[in-house]
DNA sequence: TATTATACTGTATATATATTCAGTATTTTA
DNA sequence: TAAAATACTGAATATATATACAGTATAATA
């Protein structure tokens, strides 16, 4: 980390004061209105600098996109994503598979768990699994018999109850008689668990 | 302090997941593509709700000028109580009802909601709700047909879809083929609806 | 029953704001 | 010693943003 000269610790006081007296930083203007500054230039310029030492980041384009780093953060993880489960592909945490986002306790569920998997199609039915129904998933390939799992076939993602018939097979078992077990031998084919369902949301 | 709604407890809780995420306020636009708003105005119109409700102020002028009041922020997470579904006798929040309590957020549902009901039982099943499920009850008298409603017939308390045959005539119907529907005759019998389901939730 | 509050869409616009460009001058670094 | 960073003024501008206005519809309240 590079030094900060007293000028643009003068700037980010100047920004952290302002944001604990508003609640929300400052524009340019402000800082120059704030330091004296006759040009919102010289504010522009401080700002690039402390960017550049990583001691705030700016949001381009927008207004007051100015946010302090702090090292000592933030990250009480209870923000959750919720991702789409798409017939193809593995649900990745990547931008573009996040719907949204859900706010809840870490210790919401028994267990800890990484992402809600939104349910498309009735295969669980019978285990009480429905349609947009909210999985809450933990990214494991530790799973045992009876559980819920994410499985991933090639490019196929599915929802199954996890059982081991013996070394080289296992069956993937919906819970809709409409649906036929998915045996798979591990010598031909393979078989990537996501994760197991360690509890469910639904919002009517 | 008067009482927000269910809508502007989800512009609060945006507002402040946004802050939390960026380290500074949404605008208006920001608002409605978190939420799913077209216009604007719906993102204003609750903002000034918020603001003469005292949960935020608005730094006229100002760009992202939105401040959460302290009081807003506690009240962002809550205690919601358990209650096991006896079969006899009304689901009061008395304490000897209370199982144990979850934290939830108060706009984690669509709707609000009062407590957590534990079902027993698997006349529901064919609608996704197991033995042991928590159903998030909004207390409410106010239901309309096809809801799944808390109802108390004497002293059993049992949860079915809601189905208004005639202005005397109510059926409350379960979802599972081994369960009758219940005919109730309103002028001979007395139904109690207790609330109505708004979400659902499952630890494996 | 009339009125207010809630909950939106949709359009429009003045202005708040970020950001670039053109300078000047001093200090620090390579 | 040349280049880069620091530290500013001043002007210009595209756009991000708050906010008003015109509607529609439903629920809550007095």
């Amino acid at each position: 980390m590079k030094k900060i000269t007293s000028q643009q610790q003068r700037v980010l006081d100047c920004i952290q004061v302002y944001i604990k007296k508003t609640g929300f930083p400052p524009t340019r203007a402000d800082i120059c209105r704030e330091l004296g500054f006759k040009s919102p230039n010289s504010a522009e310029t401080h700002l690039r600098a402390l960017e550049k030492k990583d001691f705030i980041t700016i949001e381009s384009g927008a207004s007051r996109g100015i946010s302090i780093k702090n090292k000592a953060v933030t990250n009480n993880g209870n923000e959750y994503p919720v991702i789409g489960l798409v017939a193809a592909g593995s649900p990745t945490l990547a931008e573009e598979n996040i719907e949204r986002t859900i706010n809840c306790p870490k210790s919401f569920f028994d267990s800890n768990f990484d992402y809600f998997l939104k349910v498309k199609g009735l295969s669980m039915k019978d285990a009480g699994i429905m349609e947009d129904d909210l999985i809450a998933v933990k990214k494991t390939s530790e799973v045992k018999n009876g559980d819920i799992v994410i499985a991933r076939l090639e490019d196929e993602v599915t929802v199954k109850f996890f059982n081991r018939k013996s070394s080289k097979i296992v069956e993937l078992e919906p819970a809709n008689e409409d649906f036929q077990n998915i045996v798979i031998n591990l010598e031909q084919d393979e078989l990537h668990i996501e994760g197991k369902s360690v509890g469910l949301l639904r919002k009517n």
